[in-house]
DNA sequence: ATTTGCATTATTGTTGACAATCGCCGGGCG
DNA sequence: CGCCCGGCGATTGTCAACAATAATGCAAAT
């Protein structure tokens, strides 16, 4: 079984001591680079050891995971990273669908000059990306493109809630655009929703996004079905 | 201040041992039922002796209503029950239309015969509860209403989701019914939502229930405001 | 060789005591 | 009379030891 120390890698680790909620974000922040792979056990002493936080502080953090629905706490045998089995990604989907629709709507009717402005520049480096092939551009413009429609809506409370429905798919979400067809038609989606927030449209920019949600579902379903086939330890 | 104990009423609390999450659920009902209002310091010892839960388990209770936003806790000030302002009221609003819009559209698509049965005798008690001018009636099969389509639809994430968002504005809800008008303009929101489930249109119940939802946004906000406007301390 | 039972160990759950901080109350002073 | 300030009680944050449980490894028996 695989510990904690042994993936102590790039970071200078040396006593960090973070204080508190740190070490939720730590953890988080784990999961969704997938040093910690769904189904991984996470021992308190482990993380004690790694952050340097109390053990009480963990623990915590470790509740906390639990009730955004990161981490699973059994009795007496701990925490470990939750799977997400076909039905649960389709209802986080379904989940993303109505609420980044809404905000592609809200922001198609309030973003200012600058963030329109912003939107389109970033639509063409997503262009120049899927010209040049280069699909680690390709997956930070789009992580950029997708969170200023997000956080440009003005909705502090579904930004959050959008954030933490993501992490548990992030990686598959970094994976399935390594594929040079899968991101042309990603990018043929994102065209359709700037321009209807260019041109004001709400209506418009939320079908369009809704769409373009819908199609990426499909592919990251693929993904975790060909993963959920793997031993039931290995992942 | 009011303490938690003078307010120890109907249940029959003699030393209940409520175990674990328990405690969790207690509180929540206790928000959702006006209990505990908006601002209402939540003191750790006095929550140990109403619960008889020991003082972790109802500082892990209130670290997980913390990170569903239901309470706020300050450091070395404790926990207090949270006050939602207008700007968060309508951003819980902008989410509630795109989360049970999006449930009534599923729910269209795919319930069953007797779902929409139930759809249909609910919406003719409602009809009568109007006529009858029974307004705690009304409430109560209003709940009902929203409840089977939310939980008809199919995703129990976005039933969550939607539930926590409504704890902090279900005594609100509670109170925006008792008046004889906005009942019937309610009322008419829930015949266009039925009708177009019936009539298995997903897209004119979504339509139809966010239009709903907005209508009721309205009022609410009226009755926050006049809230609002009392000393900070008394709500 | 496989399985069963047992003892050991690793890990988590719980409790209690102690330290840190905040809010209040009363006294001193301008 | 009003204001500042220092102590005091109440409340929360932190930690370490202890108890309860599950996982593991080993040996013996069939």
């Amino acid at each position: 079984m695989a510990t904690l120390h042994d993936t102590q890698d790039n970071a200078p680790s040396r006593r960090k001591m973070l204080p508190a909620q740190s070490v939720a974000d730590w953890l988080r922040e784990g999961i969704r680079r997938g040093r910690f792979v769904p189904g991984q056990r996470l021992v308190e002493a482990d993380i004690t050891q790694a952050t340097g936080a109390s053990r009480s502080k963990v623990r915590e953090a470790l509740q906390r995971l639990e009730s955004e629905g990161l981490v699973l706490i059994e009795e007496f045998k701990g925490a470990s990273v939750r799977r997400v089995n076909l039905e649960e990604l389709r209802q986080i989907y379904r989940a993303r669908i109505a609420l980044e629709g809404i905000s592609a709507r809200d922001f198609a009717m309030r973003a200012s000059p600058e963030q329109r402005a912003r939107l389109a520049e970033l639509m063409d480096e997503l262009d120049s990306a899927v010209a040049d092939g280069a699909p680690d551009r390709f997956n930070g413009l789009n992580a950029e493109w997708h969170k200023l429609i997000i956080e440009g809506a003005g909705n502090e409370l579904v930004a959050g809630i959008l954030g933490r429905l993501n992490i548990p798919i992030q990686r598959m979400l970094f994976e399935s655009l390594y594929n040079i067809e899968r991101l042309k038609a990603a990018n043929s989606g994102h065209h359709a929703v700037t321009a209807a927030i260019l041109a004001g449209d709400g209506e418009a920019a939320e079908a369009a996004l809704r769409q373009h949600i819908d199609d990426g579902s499909a592919t990251i379903a693929v993904i975790l079905s060909e993963i959920g086939e793997q031993s039931p330890n290995a992942v």
